[in-house]
DNA sequence: GCCGTTTTCGGCCCGACTGTTTTCAGTCG
């Protein structure tokens, strides 16, 4: 049996803690989370790449990690991992994730007491035991207990949708104290990751106390975790961890810098700070000298925006989305990063839900709220016959809605363009749910999977082609029918889908419900490398979901997007003219 | 174990907080 990328990622990340656990190297363990990384990130099939013979040219994976990914790929299993399994009980990885522990105090519970797993640590603690190591003490006893309740409590991490506006409204109340400059959010938030570890807040002040003070005491802190002059953490009611800075305002622009991340990005860059003679930190660059130290008495440079930072190193600013150490260094070396797609760019939503299937509001009230946000088109696309769940219409209803979206659209004149569509489920033997006479009586028609997500990736992939190829569909939506946290994404051979949706001028849709993003941000760079047509829509089932629009443009600013590549920025005339010719 | 606009060897980011210590180790981001 074969291992998906997922599983590998997994592994190597195991064997990270593990080698760490053991004492290596702490570069050769870092060698191993890296890779771990990359693999996670990568937008295709690593049994693709490997067949290329294209595994060293991935970032962080040499000869000897691409050797054990072959192994992996063709035994199912590692050598390697079996090996170090038998020296370091696995358990122990489970314990150095609690909130405390590291690599050090697992091995010496292990040990000094033979423990190695969750279970055991905390029914050692419970009675006692864990006080008289070395090092310890009844204050780290009952950190681990708590840390080992708020593991269990956790249900990982938090969708951006959830994080943001609980982030926003934390902000907002440290802003009104009058001590409070200025701030941020930072962070895997301010980079606009689909899912939040934790939240980053940044403030600038004079006068950090009152404002380290207010924001352990908020009515929403379950617990204090850390309570510092410069640095504090809590955790909220709703189990999200947020960590407040408060530092001084000459110093904003290589403090925000540096928290917003993401690690790997702030590593290259402190490397190039070297290399101009800097060392770089969150207060300041510092001149050193040959041996990189620090010169003690040499004037340090102070920023107060990162536009200086990144200027100061020769470099282009790096919109927060790109942080991501995924080639945005070096384009920003060479004055050649993207001009990403913004929110201003955007000028249709060709993807939305009424009353007329499982929508809240009928398709006059949804093309108001569209003219209200600046559209000139929107798509009126509810669900087709077989998604009987959602109410999905026959065909005698889809006919009917027709002739009411016509009206309708006569009725705005050059306002607005309403467009009759449909959101057409791709049917789980592969067929689609209209057949094309209907679907040629449609403007815009969407094809969409919503059953049969478990199928093999060969069934998958046949069900896209199927409806990429379909002559009177415009575009898939929610390609990988991801939904956070409930489902992971379909398996599919996206290169061949992706090189598809090019030949076919069919559109691949980044969903702009944070549940969703979906395409995720790699997928959507390589559609977009390949050629591949982009839309951003919020598939809206309620009026307020048109304003989810901001999420699906931070994950296409994500994927390198610019706006050339997305349809719904196009002009009125252009989409029209596009849409009046048959795709080949 | 990875990497290379000084390098195929010798580096690999660095400060804040905590708890246990009397000057520091471990953890975290």
């Amino acid at each position: 049996m074969s291992l998906s990328n997922r599983e590998i990622a997994d592994i190597f990340a195991r064997c990270a803690d593990m080698l760490q656990i053991r004492g290596d190297n702490i570069h050769r363990v870092l060698s191993y989370r890296r890779a771990a990384e990359t693999i996670r990130a990568l937008p295709r099939d690593l049994r693709v790449i490997a067949d290329e013979g294209g595994l060293t040219k991935l970032k962080y994976i040499g000869r000897t990690i691409a050797a054990k990914i072959e192994e992996m790929l063709a035994t199912g299993d590692l050598d390697f991992y079996q090996r170090l399994r038998a020296e370091v009980p696995e358990g122990l990885v489970d314990i150095m994730h609690i909130n405390g522990v590291g690599p050090k105090k697992a091995k010496l519970f292990w040990q000094r007491l033979g423990i190695t797993t969750i279970a055991q640590l905390q029914a050692a603690a419970q009675v006692d035991e864990l006080v008289a190591l070395p090092g310890m003490g009844a204050k780290s006893q009952a950190k681990i207990l708590a840390g080992i309740e708020a593991l269990s409590r956790r249900t990982g991490r938090a969708s951006i949708g959830a994080a943001l506006p609980a982030a926003q409204a934390i902000l907002t109340q440290l802003l009104q104290l009058p001590e409070a400059q200025q701030g941020e959010l930072a962070g895997s938030i301010r980079r606009g990751r689909e899912t939040i570890g934790d939240v980053d807040i940044l403030i600038a002040s004079a006068a950090a106390a009152p404002i380290m003070r207010k924001f352990v005491t908020m009515e929403t802190v379950a617990r204090v975790l850390g309570h510092g002059p410069s640095k504090s953490s809590v955790e909220l009611l709703s189990g999200l961890q947020v960590d407040l800075r408060v530092l001084e305002k000459a110093r904003w622009g290589t403090a925000l810098q540096y928290f917003t991340g993401s690690l790997t990005h702030n590593v290259k860059l402190r490397q190039i700070a070297l290399e101009h003679g800097y060392s770089l930190n969150e207060h300041a660059l510092s001149p050193v000298d040959e041996d990189k130290q620090i010169i003690e008495d040499a004037e340090k440079i102070l920023c107060d925006s990162e536009e200086k930072v990144y200027a100061a190193l020769g470099m282009q600013y790096v919109p927060p989305e790109l942080r991501e150490d995924s080639g945005e260094i070096e384009a920003a070396r060479t004055q050649t990063l993207p001009q990403l797609i913004t929110r201003a760019d955007i000028a249709a939503d060709l993807h939305m839900h009424t009353t007329w299937s499982d929508g809240k509001q009928g398709i006059r009230e949804m093309a108001e709220a569209c003219i209200k946000r600046g559209h000139h088109s929107i798509a009126i696309t509810d669900h087709s016959r077989s998604l009987g769940i959602a109410n999905g219409l026959s065909i005698e209803r889809l006919l009917a809605q027709v002739e009411e979206v016509r009206r309708v659209n006569a009725e705005y004149g050059d306002r607005l363009t309403v467009l009759a569509g449909t959101e057409m489920d791709i049917k789980a033997d592969g067929a689609m749910d209209y057949p094309d006479e209907v679907l040629a009586q449609l403007d815009f028609v969407i094809a969409s999977l919503h059953s049969g997500l478990g199928q093999g990736r060969e069934q998958i992939t046949q069900r896209l082609l199927n409806a990429i190829r379909n002559p009177f569909v415009r575009m898939v939506g929610h390609p990988t029918a991801r939904q956070y946290p409930k489902r992971g994404e379909v398996a599919a051979d996206w290169d061949a889908v992706i090189a598809a949706a090019r030949q076919h001028n069919t559109i691949l849709e980044i969903n702009a419900n944070p549940l969703r993003l979906d395409l995720k941000p790699e997928l959507a760079r390589l559609a977009k490398d390949n050629g591949a047509l982009l839309a951003i829509n919020t598939d809206a089932h309620r009026i307020e979901h048109l304003d989810l629009m901001d999420f699906g443009v931070v994950t296409a600013r994500r994927g390198w997007v610019e706006a050339r590549h997305v349809v719904n920025t196009w002009s009125s005339e252009r989409l029209r003219q596009w849409l009046s010719n048959r795709h080949p």
